[in-house]
DNA sequence: TGACATAGTCTATTATAACAGACATAATGT
DNA sequence: ACATTATGTCTGTTATAATAGACTATGTCA
């Protein structure tokens, strides 16, 4: 006899905001329901609770999509993380530093996401900003986000297409493992050309007391800049991510 | 026989967001259970759950905060809902032609919230960032935002202190309701020495077909500026809350 | 014109989530 | 020292939320 799984509506519900997100656009609800493998229902139900509670908007023809609350919020979460509110000055000083671009990212929803940036000197070098998210596989920081995770649960998660761009595979996972291997005995990572043929970048991790990654430190550039600052900027990045850790545990 | 009331997850949930966001800091689970008048067990669970899919974080002692994911989602809302995209260069027009600060403003939990905002060109003039939020009673905005709704519910929801400035009180829900009422049928707000003793504040009502009020265009300035500026500001207020309003409609 | 998919509403069933409350330890204060 | 509060864990019960599925209505395309 089948096993018939209920799932509590809370779980369903973020799985229609994380419908939502992943899609980056309005949606109505029943395609909600189809998309997040809900019974319709269901969904028209937790719809109904969240639009009442401002989680969710809706326009005119019946399309519902993330809503104010979540940007009011998600605003108030930097003010008082205390991984990006400390993060923000170890980033801004490693831009001035590095004269490069500098991000912290995160894992949210088996992608990497920028959870604060300094933008670095180069103009019109890069136009993303924090809240936005990266595969994976295509960089430098993803080769620590991904430590300690099996690969079998690796090969479920992260989806296919994070290997590809423009419709071309890039990576495949059993390299992308051995980065991170090679990564975590060096205490850095060095990536070049897989988010964009003209792009390198380079990340260190921020462990927790018992050697969890939580977070990563990472720097962007135009690959030609790889061979001459690798040694300054694995330096460097180690230090910042060093100083943040540090940071961190005398928060508490 | 007592009524027993049941709460969903879902409900305790997003109570359990709310109550950090009112907070503002992070807090020990047995504290949100207090906090938010739910059962210890059911809070527990729900956090649990919510820090598994990253609507909370966790800090090393226990206490637990809005998370990532919020963060993240929180960002992608202005993107893709349609009302703060279109604002943002309307707001950003009539704070030019204007001279002053500028806000699209609109409620959530019983708050006015920014959701977008043009600082305008004095300086030091004004701290607040889309993401935080006013008293309903101190405001322009706060006039039309209530439009609609009966005396009763708004004693109820809007809190006591909401009336106060630094421990005195400002105004009483009388006034502010006939504030409102001549607000509507004037078309725009005025309001001065409320919010703060030297800041002014006038404001527009955003409009649906039918006439709700789904946000406000407000700007605010140094109450010396009210007397001499109040018709022109008024009038650029009314017109571009006319065309935010056009913009909305022709959106859909 | 009919056939099929899409979109929303409503009801009955039952698996289980929300709950009450017991239990165990720190903290804290007097 | 003792009482009291704050904090986290666990278990059994039952009210109900999640579900299946029937029923409409609208759109579409062959």
């Amino acid at each position: 006899m089948a096993k018939i799984t209920r799932e509590r509506g809370i779980d369903r519900a973020i799985d229609i905001l994380y419908c939502l997100h992943r899609n980056r656009r309005p949606m109505v609800v029943n395609e909600l329901a189809s998309a997040t493998g809900a019974p319709r229902s269901t969904v028209y139900s937790l719809v109904k609770v969240l639009l009442d509670r401002s989680f969710l908007d809706t326009y005119s023809d019946g399309r519902v999509y993330l809503g104010r609350k979540l940007f009011l919020y998600g605003t108030a979460v930097p003010e008082h993380y205390s991984l990006i509110e400390l993060a923000q000055p170890v980033v801004d000083d490693l831009a001035e530093t590095c004269g490069e671009r500098v991000e912290l990212n995160s894992v949210v929803d088996w992608k990497q996401a920028i959870l604060c940036v300094s933008p670095g000197p180069r103009p019109f070098f890069f136009p993303l900003n924090a809240g936005a998210t990266y595969p994976l596989p295509l960089t430098a920081s993803g080769r620590f986000l991904i430590a300690g995770i099996d690969e079998e649960t690796l090969r479920q998660m992260i989806p296919e297409e994070d290997y590809f761009r423009n419709g071309k595979r890039v990576i495949a996972l059993e390299h992308f493992l051995r980065d991170s291997e090679v990564a975590q005995s060096k205490g850095y990572s060095v990536t070049s050309g897989l988010l964009d043929s003209y792009l390198g970048s380079m990340a260190a991790p921020i462990l927790t007391p018992n050697d969890d990654v939580i977070a990563t430190i990472g720097i962007a550039f135009p690959s030609s800049e790889l061979e001459a600052n690798e040694e300054r900027f694995a330096r460097d990045l180690v230090r910042s991510a060093a100083i943040l850790r540090d940071r961190l545990r005398a928060d508490t």
